[in-house]
DNA sequence: AATATTACTTTGACAGGTATAGTAATACGT
DNA sequence: ACGTATTACTATACCTGTCAAAGTAATATT
């Protein structure tokens, strides 16, 4: 299991990505993100929700209401054109990220 | 220049790694940090000394007082066989963290 | 009818990182 | 001799991302 300190900053572009391949909601996605990292890493409720909060109110994505099937009432949410933008300066600073942290973790001796 | 809440988490292995070399004193790593990535993470003063407290507490490093040369009394800070341990953990946790990510960082189409 | 699962929301707390300010000693230019 | 720059460390308050915990509500399974 990854700890929050060492996933920390990396939420949005997980869930942007998600969003960019199809429009989703939280649910779903909380199960893909899990199913893709084979459960080395559980993205928690409460984070899930508060980076879709932070996102719509810098307008990178958008929601709307979709069909209620098997519990509550879906939340969909969907990229705009800004989130597309701001998905792609994350990959770039991903990479960055970890040429830059690379230089510190090459193994010793 | 990184974004913080990207960095988040990794400062202490940065630093940890700079000391596992050798001793070292905080303005010396904070250069040092600037020069190894070329201007692209220069650590905050403030943050340097919050990982030197955190990690003292923890038994992982260790500090003295060395000269005084060219400003205030420099203190050196050592690492432990604890934290030598803690390094390794931190390199595997990074390896784990970059494939994890790396999934989802994948360009599209 | 009871339980499990799907689905979302809210609140409060915590921890890491930073801005800001301050102290103090030494070197350098004029 | 004096002011400024640089080296070196410390302390305080704040911001932000993440998460634990608790709650609401609808549908499926037994």
């Amino acid at each position: 299991m990854i700890s929050s300190d060492i996933i920390r900053g990396h939420l949005d572009a997980i869930i942007l990505r998600l969003i960019y391949e199809k429009d989703r909601y939280g649910y779903e996605m909380s199960k893909e993100i899990s199913r893709r990292t084979d459960n080395q890493f559980q993205i928690k409720e409460a984070s899930l929700y508060a980076v879709f909060q932070r996102l719509e109110k810098k307008g990178i994505i958008e929601s709307y209401l979709g069909g209620v099937s098997y519990g509550g009432k879906r939340r969909y949410y969907r990229i705009t054109s800004l989130g597309k933008a701001y998905f792609k300066e994350q990959i770039a600073e991903w990479e960055e990220t970890k040429k830059i942290i690379d230089i510190f973790m090459e193994v010793l001796e």
